[in-house]
DNA sequence: ATGTGATTTGTACTATCGTACAAAAGATCA
DNA sequence: TGATCTTTTGTACGATAGTACAAATCACAT
């Protein structure tokens, strides 16, 4: 808010500020934004609590200023892969490259604002489910575009796919990627213990190959025709 | 908690009972756990505070209930559609339809108890995201016995493919599931309204079809060496 | 009708919430 | 050093949270 660059601005000190919004977007990601009080951040940053009215005002603009800090440069950073990602020359070697750039940015760890990042990924799930007002303005404004922008790319490998097909399937592929940064312990679990629900990479690998097959499938309309639509019925 | 079967003890008056526990089932699956109080539960129900405490004690006993009522009908249900779905003898066919006994009731609406039905469906998977205790307890001795018998009937389809593959493509289902539950408005905005995110059958349909392309798709190990793997950079 | 147990109501208690604000502390430059 | 600005601290206030509990009300068997 503040504009004052008085000499070195970089860093002053240990730096509370960006203490607070770590230490809030960790928080906030893990347990949901009414779970968390203020007075939890503040002691998880090692702050006082006046310190983040100080900052942010209120607890709206500290959720806010976390998306604002991250959407320009992962949106950035999207755009870039994307753009890599459309020169593939090969179509299907292109499809994949597309739903890789979609998917990797999102498993990043560590603080690279420009990944996007798992944690901010993760609370983007969480304030997702829990209907949450600030971020459901900032992503319908901010995300639709960049989702736009991989629904084309990806229309474009599959001509033959109508684009309500490549909506849907880019919607499951949101949902699958959010869970699994959600709730990673539970593929560990159902696997007993054979596959590492937490392993980037191992998610990564595993959500690309299943959703370019998922994106291949064929069109609605014409998949039922060719073959007939197996009727389950139970004995109640 | 109280036994005493009075006469007609079925729909007494409007049954306060009931009206609390879908007042509170339907609020926190559209808000969250923290973000709706017992208060707002009562006034939505159309009862005193008090009675929310009388009924259930306390809030955690009232999300207790809700799963409680739902759990047994809803595996029972599911169970049913599993055996009818693994009756289908070719084996294509099979994996549409075990795919689709595993979907398909957590879509129903209404209050059937059996379906599961979308509400409690999206209430988990909200109570998921916010990584509420209650529920974690729950869902890990409850549901994952059912998500076994899913996989491994997935698995009996698919021979060739790894289970640890089939475990995650089917946490990617899950996923894909709740959040076509949570944000179905994201399905009509990306589609420019041509597609329709709450129509419960679009969306059946749409899972199912994606699903089965995606379990189809070859084991992870085997993927990779018979192509190239496309390597994407950017100019950053 | 009356007594009895099951509900519902109204209210109150304590804890914690988000936020405000004055004072203290720290930093910067004349 | 002293003036000025930024940041941190400590504390307090009103609102609301979950829950408890006594009184009122209701339903029904006798």
């Amino acid at each position: 808010m503040v504009r004052k660059p008085t000499s070195k601005e970089t860093a002053r000190k240990p730096n509370m500020r960006e203490a607070i919004l770590a230490a809030a977007e960790e928080l906030f990601a893990t347990n949901g934004f009414n779970a968390v009080s203020v007075r939890d951040i503040a002691q998880a940053a090692g702050a006082n609590p006046g310190s983040v009215t100080y900052h942010f005002k209120t607890k709206d603009g500290l959720l806010l200023e976390i998306y604002r800090r991250h959407c320009g440069p992962m949106n950035l950073r999207r755009s870039e892969l994307l753009a890599a990602a459309k020169r593939v020359r090969d179509l299907q070697d292109r499809l994949e490259a597309v739903v890789r750039a979609y998917v990797a940015p999102a498993f990043t760890s560590g603080s690279d604002l420009a990944g996007g990042g798992a944690r901010f990924t993760r609370l983007r799930a969480v304030m997702s489910a829990e209907g949450n007002e600030v971020a459901r303005k900032i992503i319908a404004q901010t995300f639709d575009d960049t989702s736009h922008a991989f629904i084309d790319a990806i229309h474009d490998s599959l001509p033959h796919v109508p684009r309500t097909d490549i909506v849907w399937r880019s919607h499951f592929l949101l949902g699958a990627l959010y869970y699994s940064l959600v709730t990673p312990d539970r593929v560990s679990r159902l696997s007993r213990g054979e596959a590492d629900g937490s392993d980037a990479a191992s998610a990564i690998e595993q959500l690309v190959q299943a959703s370019v097959a998922a994106f291949q499938a064929p069109a609605l309309d014409q998949a039922a025709p060719a073959r007939r639509r197996p009727v389950v019925s139970s004995k109640t």
